[in-house]
DNA sequence: TTGAAAGCGATACCAC
DNA sequence: GTGGTATCGCTTTCAA
């Protein structure tokens, strides 16, 4: 636990001054610092295992190159991590280091969550939510480039940034998928509303009927929750005791859990999926979809890229920011980093269609 | 938005000095600053929304009062979150910040993470994995009190303190429970040995066993893998064609996701749980234990408890050591440092029997 | 080509 | 009681 070296040990070994020391390292040397000179510095800070003191600097430049991330469960819950691999990973690559806070769903925390990032003079905040969902942005946000990822702020009007995935889309595709091996008869099962994930989804189903001609019935659409026991009794009542030919030939699910429910409840009635009924779920869940028996077709939610995609936006505006100083007017209108569909501030990206095994043609006779 | 206020500009417009400010904001006032300044600094403060700058804190106290906590891929993975909200809610609790960084398994960035972290003058650091496993710990995280969690130094002799669930007693504690609902030909679906997290559990089985005075059938014990499609075969190897009195009359799994596999498999097969056969996860998975058809059984990994207990071991650890830097020896020098942030002790922490509906008593005439 | 000095923001000590 | 001053580690003028 020995003190780290600092600029001076450096300069003592060398025999020269702090500055030259900083202009060497900062590859400021040539033509002010004479060759052999730097040779020696380089060397003294090899040896002393040099690194400069990040906090100092940071008091020094009036930047940190730390990003704040605000998060109200991704760490502490199992999904959407990979928006904030996204982000750290962009983040990195451009010598940034991201800091966590994670406020376990109290939102009494994130004023002060962001209130500690401000203190620890970051350069920039990025909020990010597991599951779509409107935020009451953090006022003090304000106070510095700010993001949001997964979540949109709630006032009407305007507000920060943000970068969600194109869930009508999402919804429209999944069905066509199924559509597209001959159902024609399909249900979708979806969580409750508290996100609008869910409406969004079904617009997008609808959608997808609308395109082909063929009208919805309000029927096979039935909200029942998000994990596995409500994709089993939601598909208990689509299937159990229900004539072969009044049975949906495909069920599509709001997330990957619910389509485990859903297969179970099949297998439990002796159907086989994907010959009888074609299932697909939403999200492609980290070693669920792919390892489920069969394996899940679903639609992947983009969550590394929006994390990408959200970090390269914010870091535009940070770089942008002149040293530190004051930047009034707040991150406004400087135009998205020309990704896809930037409708006011709000950058969409698509989820991605991954077939397996869990769909199949529709069976003969329907 | 303007510069955040600085302690001169309370000074100023309370027409006082900085370090009457820093005294009375810091509760030393009384006894050194006349009661009607402090009155006025109070509420220019206020005023002027001041709070101190953190950075500037850290340089001049030498300590941050941030813990770094380093991930193998507890951040982007669905797994063992609750490891680091325990942690950070001690940590808040004593006035320290976590920041986390998560380095997705790339062991060649582990170097990298602990120095970027100490180079922002972290007062600790834990190391946090996904499952429990062996640890090659970064060199330099000797430098300041350090934690590992869920993991052990992989050094034989000594090495960091580690917090880790006891895996042995949760096998032996799983058996014993299906044991007590009269079972006794019990099979034990395992993962790789990738993790000793396996052959714990497995030890703990045949613990059971051994206290049960019963032999074990050592082809009741298969390892398999850790995930669902892993689960489906296993328990079809266990179960498919066998007659049934020959089949285990319970199945513990590994994990949560064996389990799924195993119901799954069950249900394909026209077996009722608990009724035919009675199934046993391991984790208590958030939302996939508890929500399963049936909710399952399982043995719940103390993932809060342990990063409480990390972190709170921690902070007794950085609260200890002497305000500042320790001089004597410059950097480099290395003998003297052997102090007590390197002592081999190792806590276990115990996992809890959860009892739901895919555990039932043994079926009549086995 | 080099080194001395001025901050960045906050605190603690020590003269007044 | 008060306010000036050194200090933390670093970068960046500016003089020599």
């Amino acid at each position: 636990m020995n003190r780290k070296a600092t600029a001076l040990d450096v300069a003592k070994l060398a025999g020269v001054s702090r500055s030259a020391v900083s202009l060497v390292l900062n590859g400021r040397g040539d033509g002010n610092v004479a060759l052999e000179s730097q040779q020696r510095i380089r060397e003294a800070a090899a040896a002393l295992n040099y690194s400069p003191n990040k906090i100092a600097l940071s008091l020094r430049n009036q930047r940190s190159r730390v990003i704040g991330i605000v998060s109200d469960q991704v760490v502490t819950s199992p999904f959407d991590g990979n928006i904030i691999a996204g982000a750290d990973a962009v983040a990195r690559s451009h010598g940034f280091v991201t800091v966590v806070m994670d406020t376990e769903l109290d939102e009494s925390r994130d004023e002060s969550a962001v209130e500690t990032l401000l203190d620890r003079q970051v350069d920039g905040l990025m909020y990010v939510t597991v599951g779509l969902r409107p935020l009451h942005v953090p006022p003090n946000m304000a106070r510095v480039p700010s993001i949001l990822a997964n979540c949109f702020d709630d006032r009407p009007e305007a507000g920060l940034p943000a970068v969600i995935p194109d869930e009508v889309r999402g919804g429209r595709e999944a069905a066509e998928h199924v559509m597209s091996l001959g159902h024609r008869d399909i249900a979708f099962l979806a969580g409750d509303s508290l996100t609008p994930a869910a409406p969004r989804r079904i617009d997008g189903y609808r959608d997808a009927f609308k395109v082909a001609g063929m009208p919805v019935n309000e029927d096979r659409v039935i909200q029942v929750g998000w994990d596995i026991d409500a994709g089993f009794h939601g598909a208990m009542k689509l299937l159990d005791g229900v004539e072969p030919s009044d049975r949906p030939t495909a069920i599509l699910c709001a997330n990957d859990r619910l389509a485990i429910g859903v297969v179970l409840a099949c297998y439990r009635l002796g159907l086989n999926v994907p010959e009888d009924v074609s299932v697909m779920g939403y999200d492609d869940e980290f070693r669920v979809a792919k390892t489920m028996v069969p394996a899940l077709s679903t639609m992947a939610l983009p969550l590394r890229e929006m994390g990408e995609a959200a970090m390269t936006a914010l870091l535009t505006e940070v770089e942008a920011v002149p040293n530190g100083k004051d930047d009034d007017g707040g991150p406004g209108a400087s135009a998205g980093a020309g990704t896809e569909h930037t409708t006011s501030s709000q950058t969409m990206v698509p989820c991605r269609l991954v077939v397996r095994d869990s769909t199949g043609p529709v069976p003969a006779g329907r």
